[in-house]
DNA sequence: GCTGGCATTATCATGCATGATAATAATATG
DNA sequence: CATATTATTATCATGCATGATAATGCCAGC
């Protein structure tokens, strides 16, 4: 008793199974409480990987929880605090509409990525690949949507010799890329 | 831009619209990344409630979204920090061989509501029941597995009463209910 | 030994999410 | 106007999660 279930990374089935344990209830108590199977709950506490949410929302009511499904962003991994600093003073004159922020780094990647391939210079280009890291930096650019003809070309087929899949099919005129 | 993202209660309709957004992302250019198709994901992002771990977590990775589902015991509502340290102190006695803590009334209100009827007075039951609600009090009651038969059989009459199904089918003899 | 509840797993039928496709509408650009 | 892309929805076939049931083994108490 008494255990600190503060760790984050808890498999669903080992959370639905710890919850019917601490309420010392039977599986079948639990299954007929959330108006599914007795066996559907056994397979969910058992190294099952594809679950619904329709029979995981009954399940946590049966087990008086609440079920808390989020998205979270994932930070680039070689981005600490300073490093997003530095990124932010050495590229904010690319951003002369819109003031850059820390969080647009990890929340806009694309937008960000877009400005520098289109108006940064060769060493800012580098900067920020250095700074968000190869992978992230190269996702990114795979994913931009608003280069001009000239600089989606280039990029493409730096891509294709990386072995990347590139969604832009076509690029769009927009107010810079005339 | 520069949302503050903070709310804690979005559907999952809503998250995977916004990240997709924010990404500059088109239906398709996601679809085609989690290996899933675009009807799919518009149905995810329009109004669909029964949703696949299993899609989401590859729709996930294509939002470069970590996807995090946890179960969270539902708090007691009518307990609060002050209201547990009283429980706590006033039902101390009853647990002799395992000290109860603030936490255990919540993660596990079985065991407290167990050892209340089996051994507390008449004014200990009203008081838990006060401080828990009725509804949490019934409930953890339904699902008591540890009474005596006399204790078990005297609730179970309650319960039916207040229209309340017990889980409970046969009670098993422990240490104390002989 | 026997008995009863429990957990796990297998099997099978069924219901539902998914994928593929197409039709539609909206938007933006030339 | 035409064109290109996107988003949404409908339809249908298919694959998979689910529910029902049963078989098995385990454990506890008689």
């Amino acid at each position: 008793m008494h255990d600190n279930n503060m760790s984050d990374d808890v498999s669903i089935s080992g959370q639905l199974k710890q919850r019917r344990l601490n309420l010392g209830l039977s599986l079948a108590d639990v299954a007929r409480r959330a108006g599914t199977s007795a066996a559907t709950l056994s397979r969910y506490e058992n190294g099952w990987t594809r679950f619904e949410t329709y029979t995981l929302r009954k399940l946590a009511l049966a087990l008086h929880c609440e079920l808390d499904i989020k998205l979270k962003p994932k930070k680039a991994r070689s981005m600490s605090n300073r490093d997003q600093q530095n990124a932010v003073k050495q590229l904010a004159r690319l951003f002369w509409d819109h003031p850059l922020t820390a969080e647009d780094l990890e929340t806009y990647p694309i937008w960000v990525v877009e400005r520098v391939l289109e108006f940064g210079s060769l060493s800012d280009i580098a900067f920020l690949r250095e700074r968000m890291g190869q992978q992230a930096f190269l996702t990114a650019v795979a994913t931009a949507q608003r280069l001009s003809p000239k600089t989606a070309n280039f990029w493409q087929n730096i891509l294709q010799l990386e072995g990347i899949i590139c969604t832009k099919k076509y690029s769009r005129n927009t107010a810079w890329n005339s």
